[in-house]
Formats: C-alpha cells, sequence, structure tokens
DNA sequence: CGGTGGCCATACTCTCTGGTATAGTATGCG
DNA sequence: CGCATACTATACCAGAGAGTATGGCCACCG
C-alpha cells in the first residue's frame, strides 16, 4: 500500500490503458481503473482532474511505449535499410498480432474526432512516427540501398497502407500469420521505393 | 412487419445516421434520434428492439448509400480503367472531404472491435467493396489498359491505402484539397498496377 | 511534539439515458 | 358498428458512472 505518488499517477495511467485496450474507452468506468491500480477514486481525482485527463495520460503511456520498442528495434541493426525493415515488422506485428494495440487506436481515432486535445496529441505522435520513417528512408538513400524521390511523400503512403493493415487485421483473422507478416513487410518496402 | 408507416422504420434509420455521423454513437441519445425523426421513443422502440438495432440500421442505411452512389460514378463511363478511376476519386473524395463519413466509420470500427454482429456487418460490407474494386480491375486488365499480375493483393494494397488516407485527413486538413485528390488518385492507381 | 500538506478512502450526489409500461389513436376488416 | 392490429405519445424506472465532499493517515518540518 505504500506507493509513491508519483509512481501512483503512471500506475493509473497504465492501468487504464490496460483496461482501455482491452474493452474500450467507453466501455471502462474509473472505478475498474483504480481497482485495478489497487487504489480508489479518491486518489484518482487527486491526480487527474477528469476522464479526458486520464485518457490523455493513457494515450502518453501507450505513445512513449511505442517509441521506446521502435528505438529498441532500431538498435538492434546498424545499417540504416536494415533498421527500416526491422520497424516496418515491428509496425505490422503489431496491426497483426497485437489486439490491445488495435483497441486503443481505434478508439483514440474515433475520440480524437470530437475532441481537439486528443486530436492534437494523435497528431504530434503521428508526426514523430513518419519522422522516424523518413529518417530511415533518407538513411538508406544516403547508403545507397533505396533510391526514393520523395521520401515524406514515399513514407506518407506506407504509413497509410499500415493503417489498413491494421483494420484488416480486425476482420481477416486469416491474414494475421508470420507468412503474411513477412509479405506485407515487403509490399510496404516496395511502396516506399517507388 | 409495418404496414401503415414503412417508411417510419427507414426514417428512423437514417436519423440515426445522420446524428451518429455528425457527433459519434456514443454521443447521441435515442431520444435525439427520435426527436430528429419527429416522433419519440414509443414509435422507435416499436420499429427497433435496442441501440444496437438502430446503430445495426443505421450502418445499413450507411452501406446502401455507399454502393448506390459507387455505382452511379461507375455508370458515367464505359471504360474499365475509368470506372476504376472514377470510382477511386470517389473514395477518397469521402475521405477527405466527407466528415460524416469519417466519423461514422471510425465509430463503427470501434465498436466493431467489441461487437461480432456489427463486425460480420462491416465485414460483409467490406467484401462488397473489394469485389467491386477487384471486377473493375480485371476487366481493366482484360482490356489490355492494366496489367496486374495479382488484383486481389493489388486491391487490398489499394484499400489499405485508402483507409490511410481517410485517417490523415482528420489530421492534416491542409491535404484535403482537389489538387491533393488528383494525386492521391494517381497514386492509388500505381500502388494497384505494380 | 504539533501542525501542515500530500495522498488516499468512503460515502455521497446527480445527471444522463437505455429501456419499459401503458394508454391512446388511426386504419383496415368482417 | 365493433374489433383487432399497427403505430405513437407520455410517463416512468433503474442502473451506471462521472464527479464531489470530507475526513483520515502519514511524512516531514519547524
Amino acid at each position: 500500500m505504500p506507493v509513491f505518488a508519483p509512481q501512483m499517477r503512471s500506475k493509473l495511467a497504465e492501468s487504464a490503458f490496460e483496461l482501455f485496450a482491452r474493452r474500450g474507452i467507453r466501455n471502462v468506468s474509473l472505478d475498474e481503473v483504480t481497482s485495478q491500480a489497487g487504489v480508489t477514486k479518491g486518489s484518482l481525482y487527486w491526480h487527474y482532474k477528469s476522464k479526458k485527463e486520464v485518457i490523455l495520460a493513457a494515450c502518453a503511456y501507450y505513445y512513449r511505449r511505442w517509441q521506446q520498442r521502435a528505438y529498441a528495434e532500431i538498435a538492434l541493426d546498424s545499417d540504416p535499410l536494415g533498421q527500416l525493415e526491422r520497424v516496418l515488422r515491428f509496425s505490422v506485428q503489431s496491426c497483426l498480432f497485437d489486439r490491445a494495440n488495435r483497441v486503443f487506436t481505434s478508439e483514440i481515432l474515433a475520440l480524437s474526432l470530437q475532441d481537439a486535445e486528443i486530436r492534437a496529441g494523435w497528431a504530434q505522435f503521428y508526426d514523430t512516427v513518419r519522422e522516424l520513417y523518413v529518417g530511415l528512408v533518407q538513411a538508406a538513400c544516403a547508403q545507397g540501398q533505396l533510391q526514393v524521390a520523395d521520401p515524406r511523400r514515399a513514407v506518407d503512403w506506407m504509413l497509410a497502407a499500415i493503417e489498413g493493415i491494421k483494420q484488416r487485421a480486425s476482420f481477416e483473422p486469416e491474414i494475421c500469420t508470420p507468412d503474411e507478416r513477412e509479405a506485407m513487410v515487403k509490399g510496404l518496402l516496395r511502396i516506399v521505393s517507388q
């Protein structure tokens, strides 16, 4: 029970994310979030002033975790093209096999259309993701591993396709196999390299 | 089966769709739906047995309307490639400029992850859309206007990219211009034909 | 040692909304 | 005319869940 306060704040955010990513934000009450974190509403409303702030905190948690994992993938390779492929594989993997990821992002997407703050947060995250990819593509070009006329535009197409893959995965579970994943990574590389 | 007011059932569905597509399903109460349709709750619960049924009816309304519009576009051209381009332009147009379309589809997408019936409905709709595109691509191939090794797979990539475009439009309003639209149609054609 | 403030629990309010019960009206039919 | 059936309006219930009021506990500081 003696959890230090700053930890409790992030623990609440993490609990919120996990529940939101499993059952959908609108289907999760704050009471469930607090009980998952081992506290009660009094604590939650001391750390956050509304449910929306909890949602934003869960978003921040998700964004940070995504970046950590992406950079971890990058660190496994020193070759720009290899790094690009690794991040792509990680992205596709998340879309195909990580249901929590799909649930959370689609919920946030729906909310973002009704709330400017949530939208701004997602837009910023999307931008960092894009810049990460653009950097990798440019590096691969500089090494002569890739030839892309307009990296930024190419990455936009690639990211668009990834979003579509994420959606398909929910309706066609049969595409959620390692083989398909590899085919998709290859297809994405083909999209980006032309 | 309704005899005297069969149109009220569809009017309720249409009202529901319009409100859902503007403010999000979760933010619209059935009282608002009925008042938009000019009736009260007693009538709604005679035609539908729950809110979920109203949502499914709104979905059916959306699906039918999409197909009507798509076929109207196709009817404007006799050339398969021209037809394909028209449907693509219509799709991109909807993604970029039709906010209601974006709101409704993202809401349904989020709900579909929690409800099998809504998911099945969307999956079926998605399938008809895919088959429509596949047919057009195959026809264009038969006429020698296009050369596609695997039409079904090519269409999958194209549809994936369209979904991504829809999402980007919400966060980057600057891409919502006729010029960008045309560039995207060209880009999609390139994706499908490679 | 006493007080102050950060942190959390308990108990409560209050509104919203999906759903129901029921009564009323209109239309077709025998 | 009378009755059944289709449809609509009114009034209500009950649960859920966001947010609040308040008090207690404990560490630290003076």
